[in-house]
RNA sequence: GUGAGUGUAGCUCAGUUGGCAGAGCACCGGGUUGUGGCCUCGGUGGUCGAGGGUUCAAGUCCCUUCACUCACCCCA
């Protein structure tokens, strides 16, 4: 039996981690730049907390939960994270601050584990960066969030189409909700196979169906059944965008698979990464904290799947990155210590160097240098060592230069700013 | 969980009616005793996904199985 790699989990090597760290990178500098502080918290919770705040009947909880026995006396049972936002929840209220000081902005980042079938832009370990602001109940709240997730792309160079709902409150949800039942039952046996599981389980969901796309497109819309405070709410949440020139689509079909989103929900849809084209998606979940036991804080939040904007990015800019300032050339063992101390002077000048095998020759080592991307290759051998100087080869133009060994680093700190 | 497609060198793939497992790229070395790329010559590298069957003979035909990919489902 091989030791391969899990079945849907990834090695992300050279390119392809610089992708992901460069897409979290700029998700937390745009973050940053609305006044969002880090949250850290656990990969590890109890299961119990995903069962309360995603519903008992999503399909996350019920069957994509990596969940096990801890091995105390009570028999805890515990789960990976499938999702960022009950563990910021959980947090949020295990530190009393829905009670101390209700008004927070989070941002976190890591990985999410959910066992589902892999297909392209869907892993069993994928990594979110989510946002969720606690205390803010207004649309203009809401509208920020969607305009930083389009700064955020627009930083990245991604075309993404934004698309918008009301799924309602509290208020209203029962009665659309009633509606979409009534409707599914009046027409039984018009509808698929998968519709018949979600009639009964998940009628929002009745909504999104592909089999049959007409026919969906006849059922009640949420916008029909929403109440005043929540039609005024999602209208105010559009203006904003559209003050701010963020394009966007109002989907009535749009529905959300977790049960704790309330009112305004959105999805910024890529159609670089196939069938799984959701690269965001959040929305509003006003009664959750108060579900998991806080106070009645409002909440709404977000969260990007970063492998799937990692997929979107134009996989060419990934490919020449980390290459070596220097690469050192050394021929033998006396050579050896000198290029070290060459090496560490370097670095603490800020350069990034690398020093090659001594063990191999120097064509070799050259073709490697090149290989690699360096800038210049410096090459020590005995008749170096005998003079105090480095061979400075410029691997781009050819020019190569005998230089004093102390000259070097300033040398090349010069040569590398232009 | 369901369906379809694909499994041959590290990667991308060819392999005819069943007849000695190949190419390009990558890697290593020579052409240059201490000078990269381009060129040229050579080399390393394979349980042909695995197991079974048919056959004188299986990468090729049959059965089983596993993996990967994409899609459904679901979702980031």
């Amino acid at each position: 039996m091989a030791l391969t790699r899990l079945r849907g989990f990834q090695d992300l090597i050279g390119p392809d981690a610089r992708a992901v760290g460069f897409v979290e990178q700029c998700a937390r500098t745009v973050a940053e730049r609305y006044s969002i502080s880090e949250i850290r918290i656990p990969l590890l919770e109890r299961l119990e907390l995903y069962q309360r705040s995603s519903g008992e009947t999503s399909d996350v909880v019920e069957k994509q939960m990596y969940a096990f026995a801890d091995r105390d006396d009570a028999q805890t049972t515990l789960a990976l994270r499938p999702e960022g936002t009950p563990g910021v929840v959980r947090a949020y209220i295990d530190a009393g601050l829905d009670r101390s000081d209700p008004e927070q902005r989070f941002y976190y980042y890591g990985p999410m584990f959910r066992r589902e079938r892999p297909q392209k832009g869907r892993f069993r370990q994928f990594n979110q960066f989510g946002v969720e602001i606690f205390g803010r109940a207004d649309a203009a709240c809401d509208a920020d969030l969607i305009i930083m997730v389009d700064e955020f792309r627009r930083e990245l160079g991604l075309e993404v189409e934004f698309q918008v709902n009301s799924l309602g409150d509290a208020t209203c949800r029962p009665a659309f909700r009633q509606a979409l039942l009534e409707w599914g039952r009046a027409h039984l046996d018009q509808l698929c196979e998968d519709c018949h599981a979600r009639l009964e389980r998940n009628p929002l969901r009745l909504l999104d169906c592909k089999t049959d796309v007409k026919l969906a497109a006849t059922a009640p819309s949420s916008a029909d059944y929403l109440c005043d405070p929540c039609r005024k709410h999602i209208e105010t949440v559009e203006e904003l965008l559209t003050k701010a020139n963020v394009p966007y689509v109002v989907n009535p079909r749009l529905v959300r698979g977790l049960d704790y989103y309330t009112r305004t929900t959105f999805e910024a849809i890529s159609n670089a990464v196939g069938a799984q084209s959701a690269v965001v998606a959040g929305g509003r979940y006003d009664g959750l904290v108060e579900a998991l036991g806080g106070a009645a804080v409002a909440g709404t939040g977000f969260a990007i799947g970063v492998e799937r904007i990692a997929l979107a990015l134009d996989a060419d800019r990934f490919k020449r990155d980390g290459a070596p300032d220097a690469a050192i050339i050394a021929m033998g063992d006396r050579a050896t210590v000198t290029a070290m101390d060459l090496a560490r002077e370097l670095r603490t000048a800020r350069l990034r160097v690398e020093m090659l095998s001594p063990e191999r020759g120097l064509k070799a080592l050259l073709r490697r240098a090149d290989r690699l991307g360096a800038h210049f290759a410096l090459i020590i051998g005995d008749n170096e060592l005998a003079q105090s100087v480095v061979q400075v080869r410029d691997l781009r133009n050819s020019a190569q230069q005998s230089l004093p060994r102390a000259d070097i680093a300033m040398h090349l700190r010069a040569a590398l700013i232009r």
